[in-house]
DNA sequence: GAGTATACTTACCTGAAAGTAAGTTAGTGA
DNA sequence: TCACTAACTTACTTTCAGGTAAGTATACTC
């Protein structure tokens, strides 16, 4: 019994991390069972299909996001140390071996993910752009950030950005990340 | 021997879809072959190996990029309708079925590429920063844009937002690529 | 008209993927 | 202590992936 959650606890991380080195078709039953030594039927017992493991794989990323982000997250309080808080957030994901974010995972397959999936998703990108959009509001209130265009749009295009920067990560490293941070940085007058 | 050249390019063509539509590992032979009415030793028949085809995908990919883009990716000339030029195009193949750009498509499988696909790859990366880098130099020569920083990281920036946004437009449709283009122009103080 | 190369097809192979059904074992509660 | 349940394992199935070997039809060459 009592080790019953850490199995599952342990699908849960393993597949995680996978899913956000290889996306969502890049890894396999195997590639969680073998590492843990357990059989693939013993996924199966706790996740029936694969699209329940990633269901599993989103409530976990909403988990870890907010856990996270908790700090930098919070309402009031000076708007730059807020987009440093993902930026910082950014770079450790990528830094613990998680390279790519969940939505980056599930674009590619996106049109045929079963609609709770969908729904899920949206939520999360829907949180992610309100937060960034009060940010951005308050920053140019503050006078901290300048910028041209509505904040709704220009949080959209910095979290495009920092998707962008994700994959091209992949191909220049991490090195990349930062430069394209500080680009961000210029283009909101953030001279500091 | 006519039907040969015939086959190949459809087989290239159907493949070059999916690639964009699916990436590297979401589509297989069998996608390819029964379309076009053809069995997947046909495929094996002019690539030995689905690398091969990779390769054969990244070449064709140049050729429709300098097929698309040899007007707006000419020397000299104004900046803004060279940056119209990219954003037009990335508009096109979202609208002909290719959301995706090859470099998306590979990132994900990145470390596991043979040298010789990642050799291609850098150098169309290689090419389309040098290519933006000089549009954003003579557009701030010319004082069409205005932008912090140097213009080599603003550019690759730009190709980061755009891949993000194309990541995006899997889930939220095409307007967001319109959106994004905008805030884009506003960021470079395009008025007009 | 015979030989040869091209462009395939048919028929196979191996491996791995997701998934299932039927056991097994250890703890739980009455 | 006996039935029950949770948490597995073993052993299997189906499907599909990429790939290969051997045969075949057509056209091209001498």
């Amino acid at each position: 019994m009592i080790e019953t959650i850490a199995t599952r606890d342990q699908i849960i991380s393993k597949a995680f991390d996978l899913m956000l080195q290889r996306g969502l078709n890049g890894f396999s039953y195997r590639d969680i069972s073998e590492p843990l030594g357990i059989r693939n039927a013993a996924i199966h017992y706790h996740f029936p299909s694969k699209m329940d493991l990633i269901c599993a794989l989103i409530e976990e990323n909403h988990q870890v996001l907010y856990k996270n982000t908790a700090e930098y997250m919070a309402y009031g309080g000076r708007a730059p140390p807020q987009l440093e808080g993902l930026f910082a957030f950014t770079l450790k994901q990528y830094k613990i071996g998680r390279p790519i974010c969940m939505v980056g995972a599930l674009s590619i397959d996106y049109a045929e993910l079963p609609d709770e999936i969908k729904r899920a998703n949206d939520q999360f990108m829907k949180d992610t752009s309100d937060w960034l959009t009060r940010v951005l509001e308050t920053g140019r209130e503050q006078k901290e950030f300048t910028f041209q265009g509505e904040p709704r749009i220009k949080a959209m295009s910095i979290l495009a950005t920092i998707q962008g920067a994700r994959q091209l990560a992949r191909i220049y490293g991490m090195t990349i990340l930062e430069t394209l941070f500080g680009q961000i940085r210029l283009d909101l007058g953030i001279t500091s």
